[in-house]
DNA sequence: CATAACGTGTGCATCATGCACACGATTGAC
DNA sequence: GTCAATCGTGTGCATGATGCACACGTTATG
């Protein structure tokens, strides 16, 4: 019966999740990385950054609610880079109120440095992964995601 | 050219990876699965509770290296739990300076109704996956952590 | 217009976190 | 067998992050 092949699949998927999620919020994992890529940056503004760059220009608010933190945390640690020449913040032409962050040259540099470090340390995983595999892995997970994320806002997810 | 696209495929396999894991950090996802399952508890704690339910009878600092946390926090954590009665924490037999941390038949009412709940929450997602689709995500994001945690420590982890 | 809603940032209080440290238990060197 | 080093555990303490209440200017709504 397939049902209940289904069913533990989906209970082993999530422990592979949990696995991933714990993995990856290891802090020395981050530390691993940011000596890797040559760089002294905070953990906290490190993932800021990073959406930053992502989803720039973009106001405190939003970035906010994507990290899942207070927006008034957000707004000091923006701050932060801002101080750091990492970030650079401006008012936005189409609505006044907001003070749109972006990534400044160095910021690019930093992200750019993580991307390589990263590259790097995780290249030996997939030395002995095949092509069908890696291909399949990174559809799968991407529609994972996605499904998920269209779960939680089917209308005015902005991803969608 | 397939080593571009296993470049590109990698790039974009961790973009997944970035979104899944903010998308499981969001403090609302844990309110939600929290309130589904009918369960009043801190987010750290359940996390933590997680954690003991899977890898029981373990101690407080194998359970800190888990979760990437310093032991001190944990014990405090972890005694949380115990006055809550959804943790027992006993002496271990083979090492006295353990207590051992273990779920209560109340803690594991808990963690089963948080598995019931995410089972919910996430019904809608699979039901039009195929089989093939999600067999295949299980085995190959299985394979990718375990693979990530062997690197991270070849001879010396639990798990492998 | 007038009122509500929104984006932003500051003051403030609280709580989590991690370090220094201590204590009992275990291991290992000799 | 003895003693020092290591380990698991937990407490005191200080720092820092976090979120709430609040305020100010801007935009949307009626």
């Amino acid at each position: 019966m397939t049902a209940r092949r289904r069913l533990v699949a989906r209970r082993h998927l999530h422990e592979s999740v949990v696995d991933l999620i714990a993995l990856m919020n290891l802090p020395q994992r981050d530390d691993v990385l940011l000596a890797e890529a040559g760089v002294t940056l905070d953990r906290a503004l490190f993932t800021l950054l990073v959406g930053i760059e992502r989803f720039q220009p973009i106001g405190v608010v939003e970035l906010a609610d994507r990290a899942g933190r207070d927006h008034t945390t957000v707004s000091r640690q923006v701050a932060k880079l801002a101080e750091l020449g990492l970030v650079e913040r401006r008012p936005s032409a189409a609505d006044r109120r907001v003070r749109e962050a972006l990534i400044t040259s160095e910021g690019r540099r930093v992200t750019d440095a993580l991307d390589a470090a990263r590259h790097r340390l995780t290249a030996p995983v997939f030395e002995r992964w095949t092509d069908r595999d890696l291909f399949e892995l990174d559809r799968l997970l991407r529609r994972y995601v996605d499904d998920l994320l269209t779960m939680r806002a089917p209308e005015d997810d902005p991803d969608a």
